[in-house]
DNA sequence: AGGCTAACCAAGCAAGCGCTAGTGTAAATG
DNA sequence: CATTTACACTAGCGCTTGCTTGGTTAGCCT
């Protein structure tokens, strides 16, 4: 019953169960299935997590984390104007789909079957990566770039691009560069040219 | 076992069945918690229903059915301006997050769970209503209203409505009205002005 | 060699699950 | 009056669930 935090054993399990998890759902999900694709058995599953919740807890946080790097680093990456904030932020977005995009799944479909200190704790992450969204469309409302109310403006973005998971095929016709750019030339901005 | 496809207490069933999906999730609620809520106990449920998938399939062929009735009639009492009838579409869809919300987060959140044959018949109904959107969209394309390829942005738009069922709040300083302005005006449209 | 520990296994418990079988009853129908 | 229909009940079957227990192995450190 010993629970280890952090080792590399554990950081696969977590991938093989996030792609459990959007197949069939975390609920229907059972330990037993888990473990047949770990490779391991049921009783050996809790040496790795207290529980089952955990488990869920892990996979979303190791996405959410990952999202706000990329988004972090993308903005440092970027000279400092609106147009290719705002350009830089939507191709982050799109490019961790492309990486952990089953763990975005999960956190999407499957936020609700957290306990509640879970989703106090990855509530946090979640905000700090929506802020950047807040800051970086405020900026791009005052250089003109678009228009609306700030925080309207950054749900329908965030809406859009969340929708993604749904439909976007990163081995279709878009890039997620090409991808961000028809965004942003949808919403008004009278130039909208890739950085 | 005799189950009826369509009588008053089956409605009100629904209804209850909705609102428990949205609470807890389908796979966590048990068919003893439906009939509790319901007011019977949990064998008189399947009088009513052939199985638990059943009731999941009528709460959204409800919803969706609905919806498609809502947006149908809005544009059939709008002018043929392109961008009036881009209002009442996006006017319409707030609208029925409003009279059936529980209904559409379930379609939105536990479409998986459907089988097979349910996933089949409601996606026709889902792929009617997507297709009026594509058709107002791609109007207001031509009529030069909003630019960009028609499928991207009837996905993006789509995406930004859908995504409100997580923070849209009926009785906020929104109305469906005033929300549906707001997010074409967002999206570069030259004259945005309410029908 | 001896001790420690991470990783695993076999076996199974208590609880809960969807669903069925068979029955009761009051109203509608012939 | 006899029958059917609609709706509800009681009781429980057969199975699966998350998780626990007690013990084994292999590799590492001293």
């Amino acid at each position: 019953m010993n629970v280890v935090n952090d080792s590399p054993r554990r950081r696969e399990l977590i991938r093989v169960a996030a792609q459990l998890f959007v197949q069939e759902g975390f609920d229907r999900t059972t330990v037993r299935m888990l473990a047949q694709e770990m490779g391991i058995k049921s009783g050996s599953l809790f040496h790795h997590f207290r529980d089952k919740q955990e488990i869920l807890c892990a996979v979303i946080e190791e996405g959410t984390h990952n999202a706000l790097a990329i988004a972090r680093e993308a903005l440092e990456q970027c000279d400092g104007g609106a147009e290719a904030r705002l350009h830089a932020m939507a191709r982050a977005h799109l490019e961790t789909l492309l990486t952990d995009r089953n763990a975005h799944v999960v956190a999407l479909y499957e936020w609700r079957r957290l306990d509640e200190p879970s989703r106090d704790h990855l509530g946090h992450l979640r905000d700090a990566y929506e802020q950047l969204w807040q800051d970086v469309i405020g900026d791009a409302l005052e250089a003109g770039l678009i228009r609306g109310d700030k925080f309207l403006v950054s749900r329908f973005v965030l809406g859009a691009l969340n929708w993604t998971v749904r439909w976007y095929d990163p081995a279709g016709a878009y890039s997620p560069d090409a991808l961000a750019s028809e965004l942003i030339g949808m919403l008004g901005a009278p130039t909208a040219t890739t950085a």
